[in-house]
DNA sequence: TGCAAGCAATTAACATGTTAACTATACTCA
DNA sequence: TGAGTATAGTTAACATGTTAATTGCTTGCA
């Protein structure tokens, strides 16, 4: 497959080119098609979200706080593959709306921990299985195979392009 | 590779899963991987664009209006994966500038097409090669082969989870 | 014909993305 | 020890993402 594939983006690139004469094609662009995969993920889970009153970057933050007792800012935001002023926004909501609740670091006074209170672990608890019916809907149409090289590849190129510096 | 990745993935789901007690692991999270892998390749585009004074996504309105002559807002939209209330800012600022004209669409009174005037033209021969240097760079390091696998997968799983809608 | 339904583009309102600046705390090393 | 530097978090300002509502034009059809 990945043979046939390599030919295949080769010689339409050559042809869409020379004939707009411009830039390879903005087909092969990259970020554009990981935004595009992205894109057709999240459409399915965007109105479900919605349902539960959250947006996608609130239930990341609410899955990763879930799966541990309390992160300090930083730690959270890079889980979260959030900027540290998207993530500052957020907590200040769910503050706000009782879900989190923060607390000093015991030895950083700069440091600012966070951790989901019964509320939120609540919220949670709802929203997690219909996540996970859409997740394994996906896995079935798209296939557990190819989902699972999908994830290997998409894993080597972020780590080939951070040079480690994102894991 | 790809049955060794599957392997791979499955393993580390269940332990992970069975440790925390929660959703599987969130590092299985498909739009969060995509996210990732997009910033790991946006971290590089970035700041040469703001050198250019232009954001990724006028970049991606610049590109697909160089590569054809006009354009109607829906369909640049579409090419470009913007929503259309994001489209709309984007060329009104274009046109501020004089990056862009729009002229009216010859049967319908409805659409507004888009096209680069001669400014827009010239910003773009002068961000394209920067852009093509760095999107080598990035196929130099990750392989081109893995590269056009990638392609391949991506644009698989859009095809699959948009029902052909998407193109 | 003429009206109901649909479509293209825009606007509005709020959430997030992005960069820069700022505050408070912690570290380092002369 | 104390000035300089680095780090964690926040705030500010502007651009984009997202949904809903709006406006103007078009189409289908009775």
């Amino acid at each position: 497959m990945s043979a046939n594939a390599a030919r295949r983006v080769t010689a339409s690139r050559t042809s869409r080119a020379r004939a707009s004469g411009f830039l390879r094609d903005i087909e092969l662009s990259l970020p554009l098609q990981l935004l595009k995969a992205r894109e057709a993920a999240m459409a399915r889970f965007r109105p479900m979200l919605r349902r539960h009153g959250i947006t996608e970057q609130q239930w990341r933050v609410l899955r990763v706080l879930a799966a541990s007792d309390a992160l300090n800012g930083r730690e959270l935001a890079r889980r979260c593959i959030l900027l540290a002023p998207s993530l500052t926004r957020i907590v200040q909501s769910f503050e706000k709306q009782s879900l989190v609740k923060r607390s000093a670091h015991a030895s950083d006074q700069r440091r600012v921990m966070f951790a989901l209170n019964a509320r939120g672990r609540k919220l949670f608890d709802k929203v997690a299985p219909d996540a996970e019916a859409l997740y394994a809907a996906i896995a079935r149409e798209f296939g557990g195979q190819k989902l699972a090289t999908l994830y290997e590849l998409l894993a080597e190129f972020s780590s080939a392009l951070d040079g480690g510096a994102g894991e």
